[in-house]
DNA sequence: AATCACAGCAACCGCGCACGT
DNA sequence: TACGTGCGCGGTTGCTGTGAT
């Protein structure tokens, strides 16, 4: 190459900061009519000022219609911790697990409120229990060692096993159309690639006569919505794709281990070396 | 009331990977 | 096989709101 990278965009063309309701709605509408195959090329084809990852993260971050927000759930911070221990900061791969939520959101809540609940706890835990050679504390297995795929394969399978009835990706259509009918797949670690993909078969689908109504209205009902993030005909069309899964007291792989886990060793111990290759630390019990 | 400090969050940046040619 | 291109990811920045002084 010898050139570098080429910038992905003309940065003095294009405009950066913020997004203005008129942008939003702009992008909203090109991507329902058109779906979002080159986003390079989106941003001229829509006539936005912006660069097309720009228009990305926008999208992905912000105007996709299946997201939750609002604050987190108790259970859902607590299935953050969980599968933090187990991944790392590697956000895409916990939001994929957790349906309607974001990496960038997780990662914004990881590091202003759950890294200090965490280590609270940690606090807490260690003052009381004092005795170092408890049974099972120690226990750790190290899957830093692998690719960021294989750990994802590790933690999916931790879920899967523990749980393969409810760990699917359910789609459960509420329109009458077909062409949104349900998938049921088993989830694995293409799971948000799996959900996008489902988003988006919804919405390349939608006809002209079912796209969102933007009217006068829209951006103060968006403004008052309630948690659900939802606003009318935009739930309907689009949010019913959903992730399912275990009850987070199955996923205990690390500190504060279930009962669950530790009465399990051996069933851990083959998941882990089944699934891995091998087990780097032993438990110790 | 003004100022400062901090928290929260949206947006940006640069890198690595996947894929097409 | 080498190279170019686009996308997605994780880290970081900087703006805004809010509480403390």
């Amino acid at each position: 190459m010898g050139k570098g990278r080429a910038p992905c965009c003309d940065k003095s063309q294009v405009k950066r900061g913020p997004w203005s309701p008129a942008e939003d709605l702009r992008l909203i509408t090109f991507i329902q009519k058109n779906g979002h195959d080159n986003w390079r090329a989106l941003p001229k084809q829509a006539g936005l000022m912006r660069c097309g990852k720009s228009c990305r993260l926008r999208w992905i971050n912000y105007l996709r219609p299946d997201l939750k927000r609002g604050n987190f759930t108790q259970e859902e911070e607590d299935t953050i911790i969980k599968l933090h221990e187990m991944l790392g900061n590697r956000w895409s791969a916990i939001a994929a697990r957790l349906p309607g939520r974001t990496d960038n959101e997780i990662k914004n809540v990881w590091h202003t409120h759950l890294k200090k609940r965490l280590k609270q706890s940690q606090n807490q835990a260690t003052t009381a229990t004092a005795s170092p050679n408890e049974p099972g504390r120690q226990f750790m297995i190290n899957v830093s060692k692998y690719s960021n795929k294989k750990k994802d394969d590790i933690a999916h399978d931790m879920v899967k096993e523990q749980d393969p009835v409810n760990h699917i990706v359910r789609s459960e259509s509420t329109s009458e159309s077909s062409d949104m009918s349900s998938s049921v797949t088993t989830a694995d670690n293409n799971s948000s690639a799996t959900n996008s993909n489902t988003c988006m078969k919804m919405e390349s689908s939608m006809s002209s006569d079912n796209f969102l109504e933007i009217d006068d209205n829209f951006w103060s009902e968006v403004l008052s919505a309630d948690n659900s993030g939802m606003v009318g005909d935009l739930s309907s069309a689009t949010v019913d794709s959903q992730i399912q899964f275990p009850a987070t007291s199955a996923i205990e792989p690390v500190r504060g281990c279930s009962s669950n886990l530790y009465d399990n060793m051996d069933y851990w111990y083959n998941l882990f070396t089944r699934s891995a290759g091998e087990l780097l630390e032993l438990p110790e019990i």
